[in-house]
DNA sequence: CGTCACTATCTTGTGGCGCAAGATAGTGGC
DNA sequence: GCCACTATCTTGCGCCACAAGATAGTGACG
């Protein structure tokens, strides 16, 4: 049985989709980094914020990964607001190394990037 | 000869490639944009450049998704220093645009990664 | 009590794509 | 013929964002 595309991605989402790779994680450090936060937290806040950025399928096994790596630790707490019990992440020693190593190789490469992309910036239809 | 150094990929390493899914396709674009150019440039110049960015396997089948998708085009062309002949791309029309569209969004999305992991630049040992 | 709505986490399957490694050719020097 | 260099194309693997759905805990309402 064939799967309906419900609703076919645009160019632009499917493109944000694969930039996700390899910072989204570091988003998540950093964010832990300012206090201990929870994964429904972040999808709320970024439906919230109108960019629907990031959904459950990407944020749970993100934060499993991490929590594999030894990069957050988890405590549990009962929620404020009724309803199941959360699982906090706090960040550990390695994970603050990993946000820092990695905040270092994302600007060098987004720098490297820009430099690429805006040397001929003019794009004018007349050669 | 061969290269030895066969150095397993570092957890940087790991993460630039990632990186670079989303913009890969623009910067070959931008590139392309300047001049027409064949696949073996590229690597060539990123070897030579010390930044063992990207290998052929990554650029051709590139390449040949963007020549599908008629965001370049192709023309044969002799090969000026002794070889097999070359694959040139131009870019269309469409190409041109998607590197536009796909500038604007990465310039929007790496500001706003930049907001957030540049939100918590020192480290607060304190819960 | 049962049902519903909300909060919250976890799991499964799919697809895209960077990449290592190897196959395939064309050219020219020995 | 053989080899080295230039150049392209192909295969298989592994990572990971994402959609969709399963599982639970809580409290309100009738």
């Amino acid at each position: 049985m064939h799967r309906m595309t419900k609703e076919l991605p645009t160019a632009g989402d499917q493109r944000r989709s694969q930039l996700l790779r390899g910072v989204l994680d570091l988003c998540l450090l950093a964010l832990i980094a300012e206090r201990p936060r929870y994964g429904y937290e972040f999808i709320e806040a970024l439906t919230e914020s109108g960019l629907e950025l990031v959904g459950e399928g990407s944020i749970y096994p993100l934060l499993a990964r991490m929590e594999r790596a030894g990069l957050v630790e988890p405590f549990r707490a009962p929620s404020s607001s009724g309803g199941a019990p959360r699982k906090y992440y706090r960040l550990s020693e390695a994970g603050r190394a990993e946000l820092e190593r990695g905040r270092a190789v994302w600007q060098g490469f987004t720098a490297q990037a820009d430099r690429i992309l805006t040397r001929t910036i003019h794009g004018g239809t007349t050669p």
